[in-house]
DNA sequence: TGTACATCAGTGAACGCGCGTTCACTGATGTAC
DNA sequence: TGTACATCAGTGAACGCGCGTTCACTGATGTAC
């Protein structure tokens, strides 16, 4: 095999495209090389610079990808929630799974290459992406918040981004072990009440 | 140089042991090569392997020596507040800082390695490590609980070091940006707060 | 205490391997007439 | 519509490199007498 239509080098990159946003979910952005990844969509090495710039370009596509695939799905299921609570409560519920937990390669990017992102070098094409990624999933569940102003909406979005983030990233790492599924659903059920009735604090 | 004394022998493999635990938290279980553990202990790669049976098996003991080196801080830090919350308060605010964000290496390595553990083959030692790391963590802040039951106070720990965990993963990926510090922030807030005086939530 | 020698911590070359990237080549595609 | 040929998507060998690990060797340490 060797040249191909124009239809078929699109159709090409868009499964080079959709395998890396997939793998570096699944085994990070540094456990999965550029051979494995052309062969997951059914190519040969050699053809990957003719597709994409460098291998951290890519990163970037796929990174971006996911977010917007992830996004997809998130409107998906508020879809039919009116009341911000119950259409919170649908995405919270659905993000802290064991589904979700065992499957990084089809779930939150936001959660699934925060790691990587954290360790990549800042001038990394990837942290662009990733940063866009988790502001636009800030908005999101600021849009879902019932506080009066927009800062306060904000503050509650970071804290449950946050929340979902860090139950996921940690459920995975503890993943084997009962207290795994705790944290999932401890953090569940802890969100299905936020924000708090008063947030006062002192005793 | 060729044979040293058995103390001398002694302090190269505490040196090995410390420099891994410094850097493995920095650059991540992948991303720091034998030479580059055994340089930053002054000495050659060659000698690795009279200290320790494999990386990975390094790996686990420097997650250990991490984790411990971590809670004789969190001692430390506790020192002083009989008083639960105050005691509480002091741990979240010292764990949720910049400086904290920005030097992983001697940092919580909960939040450091949990993204390297999730990913490791479930077989890998350090997985051991991880977990008992997480449950000492947990274990103390339960104690710092005030809830009625045993069961209510680890609830409460789950949610507040999932919540220290995420917040630090997730400040750590977005270095560089304002969100990141917004991000230490209002979770240092949220758990100042914490927990929420009724836990009741239905609207 | 002094001497002879076995032990073994550390050195550095070497192993096979997979990485990201490059490039000469192939041959079907797409175009000019 | 048919033919001639330039284009270029994909192939697979090759590049230099650093990885984890092994091992023959060195020579100071520690021990037996």
């Amino acid at each position: 095999m060797a040249r191909v239509s124009r239809e078929q080098a699109d159709r090409n990159r868009a499964a080079i495209e959709q395998a890396s946003a997939r793998l570096f979910r699944e085994q990070g952005l540094n456990g999965v090389s550029v051979p494995q990844l052309m062969a997951a969509a059914g190519l040969t090495h050699g053809a990957f610079y003719g597709h994409f710039e460098s291998k951290d370009a890519l990163a970037a596509i796929a990174c971006e990808q996911a977010f917007i695939e992830s996004a997809m799905r998130r409107e998906k299921r508020m879809a039919g929630h009116d009341n911000k609570r119950a259409a919170r409560k649908v995405l919270t519920d659905n993000y802290l799974t064991c589904r979700h937990r065992d499957d990084a390669g089809q779930g939150c990017p936001a959660a699934a290459l925060a790691g990587d992102v954290a360790r990549e070098p800042a001038d990394k094409p990837v942290h662009v992406a990733y940063l866009d990624g988790v502001k636009q999933m800030i908005d999101a569940f600021a849009l879902l918040s019932e506080a009066g102003s927009g800062k306060a909406r904000r503050k509650e979005a970071l804290v449950q981004v946050a929340a979902l983030v860090g139950a996921m990233t940690f459920a995975r790492a503890t993943r084997g072990d009962p207290i795994s599924d705790d944290i999932l659903a401890e953090v569940r059920g802890f969100l299905a009440a936020f924000p708090p009735a008063q947030a006062d604090g002192a005793p």
